[in-house]
DNA sequence: GGAATATACATGCAGATGCATTTAAATGTC
DNA sequence: GACATTTAAATGCATCTGCATGTATATTCC
């Protein structure tokens, strides 16, 4: 039978799921409605502009993004396309790509970062204190394996 | 130039999106080493076990379950292939589908649920607290428009 | 140094999703 | 009652994702 001490479990769980439905959505919604690329373009796009300099190897964005590797690499294909990455031979290990960013990938994640912004203070910003966006943090960063 | 005073909000969002995924992934996984069916016919499921007595309306899944339009359809496509649902013409309003669950969807309803159930507890259960749940459950609650 | 194994990334194929449109029935207007 | 509008659900098509496997290079162990 359920005990029905977990219910509080499965209800954060449920509240998780829905809640990041809700703000994924409306994130999206804004960047298409600026016809602006999909979040996950700008995941990307920043990790390698913040490494600019060095690039960054596939195999690292796999695990700071969470995406599999098959995934990894067929976003990059789209982005790269696009014009916004390059992926480049990597000389210290010849089966790897370092990836780049590309000026006119920087130009437009610096368009995506006010709308996505803006979503975010729209719906986090105005609904929590931000005492409580630091509890929710914390919360959550408990989970981290 | 970025408020340092929103970034904890930014941080929020980063964290709901990778609580998210972590816990999704682990979930999914445990549901197909079980050879079960993923999670979404689990919501699916639930919803038409619920109201097993009187059906359920497509329209009302749509929102509860806060798919879009074609997404339950087919999504109802693939369950009733499976056996697991009925769709039968709603005869109030011949436009309609009125949606049951079949034994055998109760069946896998009732396989699906322990694995669902202890995959939610492992993750959540061993990290949180029942007082830092109640808190999750809140802020997150906020959250709906 | 050579065979076996592991790692980095790409890709063929099937299945899922998003978007726009279609079909059918209900409702509203005159 | 005939016509336009709205609503419920399905579907064609393009794109995206997941899984399994392929290709190339690196590492390990003898």
């Amino acid at each position: 039978m359920t005990d029905l001490n977990d219910e509080i479990y499965e209800a954060a769980w449920v509240s998780l799921a829905r809640g990041h439905q809700g703000v994924l959505g409306r994130i999206e919604t804004a960047l298409q409605s600026a016809d602006l690329p999909p979040l996950s373009w700008y995941d990307v796009l920043l990790e390698l502009s913040r490494s600019r300099e060095t690039g960054v190897r596939a195999f690292e964005l796999e695990s700071r993004l969470l995406l599999p590797q098959y995934g990894l690499s067929r976003l990059l294909d789209r982005i790269e396309k696009a014009g916004y990455i390059e992926r480049r031979v990597c000389e210290d290990d010849r089966r790897g790509k370092l990836l780049f960013i590309t000026q006119s990938g920087e130009d437009i994640r610096q368009r995506m970062w006010p709308i996505y912004q803006k979503a975010i203070l729209d719906i986090l910003g105005k609904k929590l204190s931000k005492k409580e966006a630091e509890q929710f943090v914390l919360t959550l960063s408990k989970l981290r394996v």
